[in-house]
DNA sequence: CCTACACCGAAT
DNA sequence: TTCGGTGTAG
């Protein structure tokens, strides 16, 4: 079903499987989008989330994303810089969610070196890596110690509302007459002030408000108070993956786990997989990783590594991203916001029957598959605008993916130790 | 290098 | 108690 785009939304037609908002926007990832579901049934949503200049706003059907940017009450424009506008609020959205990535050959080679990946790619579609902000996603991930996506986003939607100015108001799309006012993420320099760790303690952040703190002032001082901290963090994405992740670990609150997630969400590094407690369970039980000796649950580095170094083996250059798709599955609010919930695959011996998605995969199979060269993923996704001319989407920025991954390799093998 | 333990708050 | 961790001290 073709759907005429909402009025005042562009058309980006792109199909399902490409991108699915539904999941990739509520998996964890980025805590900052606000999710409206345009009709009672909830079985479509609109999703916006506040930039620095903008507020942008998506719908999606199966096979279009439809978007337009809101900006703050100002001066009357002339066409030419709606145009100027428009321009760049489709790259952002091309940058944003990497569309130059074509995600079904990734998807074909992740499902052709792993059985597991290849019995559980249909259940979720479209799932992809964001490139985020990576002093949003910094700070994201800082409060994401020992705790829920649910609350990590009411922590970082609280932080916004505390440390940044509302941008704009706009009432909700649907089946209600509200208003929602829209911040941007507060920059390091309102974060490092002495009052901060008080006032985010107050607001709930825990043990975790020194640690924002702390890294926003580290930043600040040794990178100026003016869009140096982000500018620096930017400079990590042409770093190589150790090095960058040194960098990262330098920062208050940021062990392994923050610093990967960091590394691969925000800077590029497609193959880092961060290591929690379900990764490693999952590891354990379908790719044939040693547990724990004791009875304490704690990671060791040790075992970080091992854990990272198997599965990187197993799905090479974009292990992260294999990841990400693998385990996001698992994810408890997915049956929330009217994803459609996986129906749990017919088992050719349904001796077994559980809950959780991932074990559908079945009990036996040890995947054992020798690490292999992998050639990058990057046929174009073709992309054009309705009403609009159509436009071909070769790279990012003037940038292409080559040149921004290129270099990385030698990270990715080297343990820390 | 590796192991306890505290730390906040919500869920169980 | 446990959890989608990290800093600190041994």
């Amino acid at each position: 079903m073709v759907t005429a785009a909402p009025l005042g939304f562009r058309a980006l037609p792109l199909p399902l499987a490409q991108l699915s908002l539904a999941a990739v926007l509520k998996c964890g990832q980025s805590f900052r989008w606000s999710i409206h579901p345009l009709d009672a049934a909830l079985t479509a949503h609109e999703y916006r989330l506040c930039l620095h200049d903008r507020v942008v706003c998506l719908r999606q059907t199966s096979d279009s994303i439809f978007y337009r940017a809101v900006f703050p009450e100002s001066v009357l424009l002339g066409p030419s810089e709606e145009a100027a506008r428009e321009a760049e609020t489709l790259a952002w959205l091309r940058d944003y969610f990497q569309l130059d990535i074509d995600l079904l050959c990734l998807y074909k080679e992740w499902a052709e070196k792993d059985a597991v990946f290849a019995r559980l790619r249909t259940r979720f579609e479209g799932l992809r890596m964001l490139r985020q902000d990576p002093w949003e996603n910094l700070v994201s991930f800082i409060c994401s110690s020992n705790n829920n996506i649910s609350r990590i986003t009411k922590m970082v939607k609280s932080l916004c509302s505390h440390y940044s100015p509302s941008l704009l108001s706009l009432p909700l799309p649907a089946l209600s007459s509200e208003n929602e006012s829209y911040h941007p993420f507060p920059p390091p320099s309102l974060l490092a002030d002495p009052s901060v760790p008080a006032t985010l303690r107050a607001l709930g952040f825990g043990y975790r408000a020194d640690f924002i703190h702390k890294t926003a002032r580290m930043l600040v001082d040794a990178h100026g108070a003016h869009g140096g901290p982000e500018r620096w963090l930017q400079t990590l994405r042409a770093m190589p993956t150790a090095d960058a992740r040194a960098e990262l670990l330098k920062l208050m609150g940021v062990g392994r786990k923050v610093a990967d997630c960091v590394l691969l969400m925000s800077l590029d590094k497609t193959e880092v997989i961060p290591v929690d407690t379900h990764v490693h369970q999952i590891a354990i039980k379908h790719y044939g990783l040693r547990g724990i000796s004791g009875k304490k649950p704690t990671m060791s580095p040790a075992l970080y590594d091992e854990i990272n170094e198997k599965l990187l083996a197993v799905w090479g250059t974009h292990a992260g991203w294999a990841q990400t798709v693998l385990f996001t599955a698992d994810l408890k609010s997915f049956s929330l916001y009217g994803l459609p919930t996986p129906a749990p695959t017919p088992t050719p011996s349904p001796s077994k029957r559980r809950s959780r998605a991932s074990d559908d995969a079945g009990d036996d199979l040890t995947v054992l598959v020798p690490p292999r060269p992998n050639k990058r993923a990057r046929k174009m996704v073709a992309v054009s605008v309705a009403n609009v001319e159509p436009v071909e989407v070769p790279e990012i920025g003037g940038v292409s993916l080559a040149e921004r991954v290129k270099g990385r390799r030698r990270g990715v093998q080297t343990p820390i130790k």
